[in-house]
DNA sequence: TTAAAGTTTCATTTTTTATTGAAACTTTAA
DNA sequence: TTAAAGTTTCAATAAAAAATGAAACTTTAA
């Protein structure tokens, strides 16, 4: 496998994978070429490597930067933006972990904490529907509370062990 | 909040959450019918309650059961088919997190081995795309496996104390 | 057996989501 | 200033995904 072929390789294996997580393709695919780009690139450069429109790549790229894993690059001398994505991997999922905790995670776990409040009408159903939203809750919120102490480096050395002794 | 209220609520809720993590909104449904379900329900029953088609409905049954969260119940004297959720959250983590480890991280981490692996030819964009596919490819295999440790429960003293120390 | 009950499949349609491209807007060098 | 370079927005279009519904298939009780 040459060059050519191993990055369209990482690229459509990217996007593929974005899909199944419910990023869109083009996106995913801006992130994946950006990821292993020695240098920024610009939106010229990145449209006609991917063959997408000017404006899907626009708009791609405000979405990676609202998510905070891509970013403006200033280079001297050039009028152009260009473009650079966050090269560290841990840096990487702490910011998707921080952000889809944040957008999804949390307002679904302000649902499950509603549901699983209501009041007891004494009914089978009733019951079932607070047993089992509220497990739902409990479970969503650890996980959240997990992965969030996780992802922010709060390590202290029992953590760190942890973490080594998982690998 | 009623019992209707509440129960609407969280079917939508999840749908909504399936999407925006690749899950179909009628297959998310389904799941979170049968989960506040006390009861199995029939292909009817479910129908009928979410306002979807028959075909819709088999579709996406099937896959919950290919996933692994859903199982068919014989119910005594009952020509139909019923369908059951798995109730237990812990098992219902357990369960999504191995399928989609086998089914999506699996095969994205094997791709990264092979692209990371091809021959350094010197050039600085090989070097680079190397680089960050290797990290790529450790990070990806690292929470793979912790993953699967923590949902395959070999969990031993450490592991315990940890989990609710991260808590 | 067979016909009624139940289930699955899949071509077609609908809905949703992503993409395009051109106009509007912004920035900057001269 | 202004006009060229660059960027963003968004209505229109295309593509992808989901849903329908009816025909084909399977199971089972009589």
């Amino acid at each position: 496998m040459d060059y050519k072929e191993a990055k369209n390789k990482f690229i459509s294996t990217w996007g593929a994978l974005g899909t199944l997580w419910g990023i869109n393709k083009a996106m995913a695919q801006i992130h994946a070429l950006l990821f292993i780009s020695p240098q920024p690139l610009s939106m010229e450069d990145i449209m006609e490597d991917l063959g997408i429109s000017r404006g899907n790549t626009s708009m791609n790229l405000r979405h990676l930067m609202e998510w905070g894993i891509v970013h403006k690059v200033n280079i001297p001398g050039e009028r152009k933006e260009f473009f650079a994505s966050e090269k560290d991997v841990t840096e990487l999922s702490r910011q998707i972990a921080k952000e889809r905790s944040r957008r999804e995670l949390q307002p679904t776990i302000k649902v499950l904490r509603e549901v699983s409040s209501i009041k007891d009408d004494g009914s089978e159903k009733t019951k079932e529907l607070i047993k089992q939203t509220k497990a739902m809750h409990d479970l969503a919120d650890t996980a959240d509370t997990m992965l969030n102490r996780i992802v922010n480096q709060e390590q202290n050395w029992i953590t760190k062990t942890l973490v080594k002794f998982l690998k």
